[in-house]
DNA sequence: TGGGTCATGTAACCTGTTACATGATTAG
DNA sequence: CTAATCATGTAACAGGTTACATGACCCA
């Protein structure tokens, strides 16, 4: 439900293929949403049928033709409700596979639990990276800081969060191994 | 998928009923994934299909039967094999739709959002107060820390993660706030 | 000549959510 | 008297995942 959302609001940047939405989703949304070529098709197709999108083809001759979809005034309106509807979603720790095996690795050894943390940490120092080399381009298809002003602040603030998250999951990863070998020392 | 070994593992700590693995669940795994009773329900039916689960019936006149559920030896295996498995979930930020919003947030005006930092962190505090209350307790249906001391360890580091995240969300918002006090003094 | 990019989709599946139903007992 | 607790489920739906299919062009 949420990608629909997410998809008009990058929409409402600039008229794009679902082609190009994959791409700049992964560029500007994708910290924290990672989204499916094959539901965003599905997705862009349901907009369509709602009335909350439309869409030309451009034909091309050297490479496939381009279904370039726009957003409508009641599309928009949809969009701009959502954002304002009450959350229920509240920004919780919610369904992380990760946390739940953690809490049950008191089945593996303390060796292997200890190799597990080391992959997660070498996992959020690429992640950070990620974040980091990306912070210095703009954001791809006439999204850029420039274009939108009052956009460009909050696309920092999830951007400042996903940063803050992989550095606390560092932190919280060599804490956790050091009690690992606190007690394979003791 | 995973609420499914998250139950196996929960019955590996003691034999109980759905309704009882819902308040175990809530309990214990409750910081980083909330478990429906209708689903529980449907995946120790499934189980118990699979062969992973056993259950016998305890007949009550004063209340409901209770459908009291046991791992069998495949069940159990099922689980180890999971714990092993490559993770796919790798820990990342993912489906967060409050970032969804904050994202987009730009078409609200700033005092508005104000308020929406203002009500995430209210709900990052009681987060951080049952956290830290629910800690003094132990966990309920005979999952006690002394009954399982090489568990107790990896309880606590998802319970330590939990708590760092609400922390990291508050200090987050304060910096989002003070970004928008700075902005609209200018 | 093999893999990546461009570009669009379909189908089946899995997981999780929401809403509903039942009905006795007990505590405030 | 009313609300919560005990206890188990069903049905429909929504949303996201995985796997697959097509086919041309370009670069190494």
């Amino acid at each position: 439900m949420s990608l629909r959302f997410g998809l008009l609001g990058l929409l409402g940047y600039q008229d794009m293929t679902g082609y190009d939405l994959k791409k700049a989703a992964d560029a500007t949304i994708g910290g924290f949403w990672d989204a499916q070529a094959s539901q965003i098709y599905r997705e862009l197709n349901y907009m369509e049928d709602l009335g909350w999108l439309t869409s030309v083809i451009e034909f091309q001759t050297d490479r496939p033709n381009r279904r370039i979809y726009s957003v409508t005034s009641s599309g928009r309106q949809a969009f701009l409700q959502w954002l304002l509807e009450n959350h229920t979603d509240k920004g919780h720790l919610n369904k992380s596979v990760f946390m739940m095996k953690i809490f049950f690795s008191g089945e593996h050894s303390t060796a292997e639990n200890t190799r597990v943390f080391q992959q997660f940490k070498k996992n959020c120092e690429i992640k950070l990276a990620e974040l980091e080399s990306k912070n210095k381009q703009d954001f791809p298809f006439g999204m850029t800081r420039d274009n939108h002003p009052d956009q460009a602040l909050y696309w920092e603030f999830t951007d400042n969060f996903a940063k803050a998250y992989y550095k606390l999951c560092l932190t919280w990863a060599n804490d956790c191994v050091a009690a690992l070998e606190k007690r394979l020392a003791s």
